[in-house]
DNA sequence: ACCTGAACACCGTTCAAGT
DNA sequence: ACCTGAACACCGTTCAAGT
């Protein structure tokens, strides 16, 4: 498949000096105009450089093609959810089926939907920016801290917590997916927030097995 | 957004003889071909017509557009799959919750994961084809069945038929689509199998009252 | 050290000319 | 009625030349 050549991602060139620092940032935030303002069909390195008043060389000098650049975009992004939704779960150690269900639905939301102009706009382009490996590393945070979640659980045991975490995780993020490629009007978003927590309390009791009562 | 220009997307000509007939299907047919054995990516019109053995010019002359050319292709799939699912949700009118659980996620994984390559390539080209209204309509008689489904229910009510089918659609086709974008290997397609009923039972269990001991 | 912009290869699409 | 393929506009990317 030639779909898999990796090309390379990260800057060519690490900005040294102050005035290519500038130059770098101003790349960055007009690559989020762009997207914002014309949409992923129009989203062109030749329109990002011209809005960050450089010219296509110097973009080209710091992002070493379109694919780096949207890479990097979506990085922040994903970062930023990673980091918001880790730190939901610190809260949750320990809670029971119910809360943990709610807690993760919510979390999960609140983080995707913040930007949603932009959320939107990366999700048409995720067949270009081949993010995979990044998907996958933040993914792989995400299902380490659910796992750990309900492995601690203090109402039920689960025989699997990774699989179940796995499968928790694409619920959550299909789901998500699902219905703001949909359109995502505001009426779709409110379902969205009260049957998403439904979801996933009914998928893990169905996955767990309920606390023996102990004997000792 | 200049996303939202709508290209026309029916064949500009019908095809009156035979000659073209043959023509618009091995043009078809070598759309598939491309999209299997070049990825997503590499999906060219010069190069479907190049397969076809026909010039540029000639799929023109059928498809206006590229996006035309995907369209139809993805349309075709769509019906198949649409098909598939509709037979089955026949054999499943008044069963139980979990019955009908169990035979809708079934039933879709099924039909999803008949022909995975051509698939996974859609999926990477759905910011291109344009497919919205498509999908839209496709997803609507789906989840037109699914609310009979539940509707007719044999052991439970529900408030809001129409709600919660959407939401078990967005379960189905996102959580499915999670997991294909996730490299979908056989494993992750077992776990898929098995998983997938018990997310459904799970979610209607919740979003369901059961029904009330009949009096009379 | 950083920037410029003309130049190149390739892609989607068209249209005058053919059979 | 159908097909061809050179031609056009536009995009991603490069590189010799500038400051």
């Amino acid at each position: 498949m030639p779909d898999t050549v990796a090309l390379p991602l990260k800057p060519r060139k690490a900005p040294r000096q102050t005035r290519s620092k500038v130059t770098v940032d101003a790349v960055h935030e007009a690559a989020i105009q762009v997207l914002q303002a014309e949409g992923a069909v129009r989203f062109t390195t030749t329109r990002v450089a011209e809005r960050a008043g450089v010219s296509v060389g110097t973009l080209y000098q710091y992002f070493p093609n379109k694919q780096a650049l949207l890479h990097e975009v979506l990085r922040r992004r994903l970062d930023a959810i990673s980091e918001l939704f880790a730190a939901a779960c610190g809260g949750l150690r320990g809670r029971s089926l119910t809360e943990i269900a709610d807690g993760v639905a919510r979390a999960y939301l609140e983080a995707k939907t913040a930007r949603l102009d932009v959320a939107r706009a990366l999700y048409k382009l995720s067949a270009e920016i081949e993010g995979g490996p990044l998907v996958r590393s933040v993914e792989h945070r995400m299902r380490t801290r659910l796992s750990e979640l309900l492995a601690g659980a203090e109402d039920a045991v689960f025989d699997d917590p990774p699989a179940v975490a796995f499968m928790l995780q694409a619920i959550l993020t299909g789901t998500v997916r699902a219905v703001l490629e949909r359109g995502a009007d505001a009426q779709a978003l409110a379902a969205l927030r009260i049957q998403l927590p439904l979801i996933c309390r009914g998928y893990l009791r169905e996955a767990a097995k309920p606390v023996p009562v102990r004997s000792s």
